[in-house]
Parts: C-alpha cells; structure tokens; sequence
DNA sequence: AATATTATGTACCATTTGGTACATAATTGA
DNA sequence: TCAATTATGTACCAAATGGTACATAATATT
C-alpha cells in the first residue's frame, strides 16, 4: 500500500475527541472544537472520518467502551475480596464530584442526549452499558456461587440493580457533588448484599 | 395599563415549549421549532422572554417542578397507604417506559445537557430536584413516626437514596425499555424500608 | 378622537454550523 | 524516476442558528 503516511494515531485522536465530546455532548462540541483538540485538520479528518462528526461519536462509544470493560473485567479478576472491589468501583465515582468537573458517565451521557437525536446511536449506547451490566452479572454470580453473597435474588435483577445504581450515581453527583452524601447513597444500596 | 392584550397565554405557551424541550433537550430545540409549538410570532416572543431562548427554558424549568411538586404532595397527602403510594410514584416511571417515547426526567435531562453548558442552569435544575428530594425526606419522616417504616436510617439519606434511585431509573428506562426489569429494580430498592 | 402603550408579524442579519473541493505534499512500487 | 496512491491544509459554502428592527395593529386613558 502506497501513499503519504499518516501523521496521527488514530486511536490517540478518538481519546482526545472523547475528552471533548464528555465536557460538552455530542451536539456542543464543535467540529472545530474537535480538530483543534485532536491537532489535525479537515481535510485528514474527513477523508478518515467518512462519517464525519457522528462516525467520530460512534468511534469513540466503541473505543471508551471497550477500555471501560477492559479495566472493569481486569479489576475484578485481580481482587482479592471481589466486593469490596466492586463497591470500590461505585466509591469512586464520588472522588471528583467536585460539581465543577463532573462528566458523568460518557455512555449514559449519550443516551440521554441520543435518545430524541439519534435512535441507532442511543441504542448502541444502551447496549454498551448492557455489556457492562452482564460485567456485573458476572461478578455477582461468582460472589454468590463463592457465598461472599447472602441475597439468592437472580445476578440478573442484581445486575440491574447496579447499572441503575451507576446511572443514578452519575445523575445525582451532577446535582449537588455531595460526596459523602454519595457515598452513604452507595453504602445503603450495597446492604442488599449483605 | 393601556396596549393591545396579548394574543397567547403565558403558562399554555411554556408548557408548549416544555414539550419541545423534553423531546429535543435545550440546543436541538430549535426557536423555530418552539415557536411553532407555542403558535406565537417572534415579535411576541421576544417581548415575552427578554432573556429569549434560555429565559424561556427557565421558566420551564419552573413551571415544570411547580406542578410536578404539587402533584407529589397532593398525592402523598391523599394517600391511605403513603409507603404503597410512594412506590407507585416509581412504579409510574415504568409504564412509558417504551424506548420510542422515553423523555426521561425534565430535571435531570436539564442537569445533565446544562453540566457543561451553563452552569446556572444546571444548579438550578439540581436545586428543583432537591426540592423533590425534600419531598421525600417528608414522607419518610411521617412514614417513620407511624411505624410504617422499619429502617432507623436517618430520613434525609433516604431521600438522597430514592432520588438517587429516581434518577437512575429515568436513565435505565432509556437503554431498554423493559417495564419488568424496572419494577424488579424498585422492587428491590424499597426492600431496605421493609 | 387623540395619544400613549403594548402586542404582533415580517423582513432582515451576523455568526456559526458541519461539510466539500481541490491543490499540494509525501510516500511506495514499478 | 515516474506513476499511483494516500495524507494534509486551505479556501470555500449552503444551510441553519438565535436574535433584532421596525412598521403596523389593537387596546386603555384622557
């Protein structure tokens, strides 16, 4: 394959248009916005892009995704006390609730905002979070199988029941950054364990 | 006061605007679009709303958790069984829960779309929704002194615990959609009152 | 009836939007 | 070395954005 190389990663740029796309959403964040901060121009972006502004998007639901699951999955299966793990993943989601910096969390994000822009993008968004939704059903059936776990609910409904604890999470820690209100918010919710 | 009366009734043209607002969220509302949906002319509508577009959404904002406070404390006032009515509250969550027309929470789209967008608006939407986090704490508080509730949780994190769960179940709701898996959700979520 | 006041509808506008066209640059393979 | 191919940067653009200016209409007060 011949041809001028590319003076990108394209990975690297995806990252960066990722960061853009969690502080401002999908339609605020500006074309412009987004070539400055992945440093290339229009002509590299759209001959890359095909898709332009919304492939990018999608590309970077996959990618945000893929790492999110990775680092989840990883996690779990280097911890010693998997619940403790586990709950440790909720804690931290109230580290920077400072309501100043407070993203949210990038799939849930777009959920909302595609729900009446964009059904195919909301729907894969949704479907992301469902992956790491069986992520939990997982871990909760381990803990149940090992009796870390008391609760003989289905892990499927306790699965549930954490992505929605997630989602709350993220909405709740946008309204008054409180953390540890949050945390009192997570401690509670985990109690159905115990 | 003398001039030509006003063709179109505040609250009726708010409430329009709401509509468009829930659907589309704030940006992709268009003014044409709201202006259409509000059936008044731009002359009238920047004399109305000073402050124009955003002026227009706070007030829907206000008018909105208004009613929607209204409602709840109506609601809960009238009610036999408070613990079964509050629940219901929920319960009521999940009975649009057709992806297709999924708005979510008013509030708490405004709290996610205005995060990074302006910032006033967004403590605002999270102060109206703490409002409705008071209406909890409320009811929980009777519930308690009755006996009705077991729980010696103090009443203000159970609030934060049910709007936090509020809020999680208008964003679950968005990625499926299955009615069942939601009232699971709650189901489980109220365990911690009996 | 004249005037002051407020409401309405239309024409207009600067800015920003995401996106395209295209000339040029930097490679590889023949 | 010369095509063929791919990448880059710039100039450009149509459409849509929220908003303003202003002439006109309808009312209350005097």
């Amino acid at each position: 394959m011949a041809g001028r190389p590319r003076q990108f990663d394209e990975i690297e740029i995806i990252e960066r248009a990722a960061e853009v796309f969690w502080l401002k959403g999908y339609e605020a964040a500006s074309a412009e916005e987004l070539l400055m901060a992945m440093n290339i121009g229009k002509g590299s972006f759209y001959l890359t892009f095909k898709g332009g502004k919304r492939e990018l998007f999608e590309k970077t639901l996959e990618h945000f995704s893929k790492e999110s699951l990775e680092k989840l999955s990883k996690g779990i299966a280097a911890a010693q006390d998997k619940l403790a793990y586990l709950k440790q993943v909720f804690y931290e989601l109230t580290e920077d609730a400072h309501i100043s910096k407070n993203k949210g969390c990038y799939l849930g994000n777009a959920v909302v905002e595609m729900s009446n822009l964009d059904r195919e993008l909301q729907l894969k968004a949704g479907y992301l979070l469902y992956k790491h939704e069986l992520e939990f059903v997982k871990i909760i059936s381990t803990l149940q199988s090992t009796g870390a776990i008391k609760t003989n609910e289905s892990p499927e409904i306790l699965g549930k029941y954490l992505i929605n604890l997630w989602n709350g999470i993220n909405i709740t820690k946008r309204c008054s950054g409180d953390a540890r209100a949050l945390r009192s918010i997570i401690d509670l919710s985990f109690k159905i364990f115990t």
